[in-house]
DNA sequence: TGTACATCAGTGAACGCGCGTTCACTGATGTAC
DNA sequence: TGTACATCAGTGAACGCGCGTTCACTGATGTAC
């Protein structure tokens, strides 16, 4: 926070951030509740006991990794919902950056997909709030479109909520096809379908 | 097997019974990765011993679980996709459907939607497989559907997909609602919501 | 039916191991004067 | 600038504990004759 951080502070977020690396590291194939304190000192070339200078236990870290997960995108998808062009392309635009927070942070979002109904109370908690606050933006965006006129609130909730389920399944697809060594245009081919095909639902909605 | 299992038959599925049920009330609120065999036995009310006799490990308790979660269903999918009604009827059963299999196994559910993306290998490869098995389904009946004339496969797979993502939403959605004791009425109308406006984009593709 | 033997689900002791947490400490960095 | 003191991130030893797994066993159930 201080402008001149100090050797000090400097080493402690060095310490922090070899922390969260070596955990994130050990969660691509795990899940948090599994994970050690000491798996993730080791990871990070520190002493058990270090570790409590920095979290109160996994759950803490645990939720500062959804933060940092979250963080980067949160004001991103509020730039594109705020963005000019008609409905369809901005939901193009928000897999685009599905597509390049997946890419830019692999590990934390795989954190995400798996803890978001995971075995950790507190991160599940937390991950579910994120997602509130992004379904309620995207909720604002569809009620300010021309295209929302004369939906109800309960009508905009379930069309949110179905677009931020629609962004995990392409976040997970994109994660499986690295996996698997494909290239991304089919699940980006598939993505954008399934959107288009829901954009034409709200179009003629209630039918 | 047999028909006439016998005392011993009679006394080991019984067992086998327990350390399904001990571990299935255990992850109520943890994941699979994070469950110790002591624990099981603990629950079940056996020596810690008592496990191998009945599973290798861990990983063949687990997929012990997604054949009894997902072997009721199956049959019951396939005979309500084969049935005859229109498309969006045949939809809204299978939410019936889904609503049903969590009043009945409400553990079971929590199991699948946790370990789907969870920390076990194993048993995420088998839920995948299972998941392809619906899908598949879902693609058939689809494709022999009158509206199905003139997708192409992909168009199909990307259809299929999104819908067996909807079930699990919506069992989510079920699961959510018990755990904060509602009723079902709001999740089960914005599932059918859901599916009408996915039904409806189906109707009008591809625009 | 009765007897002798085989099977095998469940037991209980024992093992070595890594875990989370505590504690007093060290020594480099930061601050006051 | 130099000195004396305060701070505090990281250390290393120690602890008690529950873990997964092994092993030889027990005794009820099943089978052959």
């Amino acid at each position: 926070m201080s402008p001149h951080p100090g050797f000090r502070e400097t080493q402690r977020r060095r310490t922090r951030r070899a922390l969260l690396d070596a955990a994130l590291a050990e969660l691509e194939e795990r899940s948090l509740g599994s994970l050690g304190l000491r798996e993730v000192t080791r990871g990070a070339g520190v002493a058990p006991t270090a570790f409590y200078r920095h979290f109160r236990g996994m759950d803490e870290l645990g939720t500062a990794l959804v933060e940092e997960a979250l963080a980067s995108l949160h004001g991103t998808v509020r730039d594109v919902l705020a963005a000019t062009g008609d409905a369809e392309r901005r939901g193009d635009a928000v897999v685009r950056l599905v597509a390049e927070l997946v890419r830019s942070r692999p590990a934390h979002v795989r954190f995400l997909v798996r803890e978001r109904h995971g075995g950790v109370p507190a991160v599940r908690d937390v991950i579910a709030g994120q997602l509130d606050v992004f379904a309620d933006e995207i909720g604002a965006a569809l009620t300010a479109d021309p295209l929302g006129a004369g939906w109800d609130t309960d009508e905009v909730t379930m069309l949110s909520r179905l677009l931020v389920d629609h962004m995990f399944m392409t976040a997970s697809a994109f994660l499986t096809a690295s996996l698997r060594g494909e290239d991304w245009s089919s699940a980006t081919g598939t993505a954008l379908a399934q959107l288009r095909l829901i954009h034409l639902g709200r179009v003629h909605w209630p039918g």
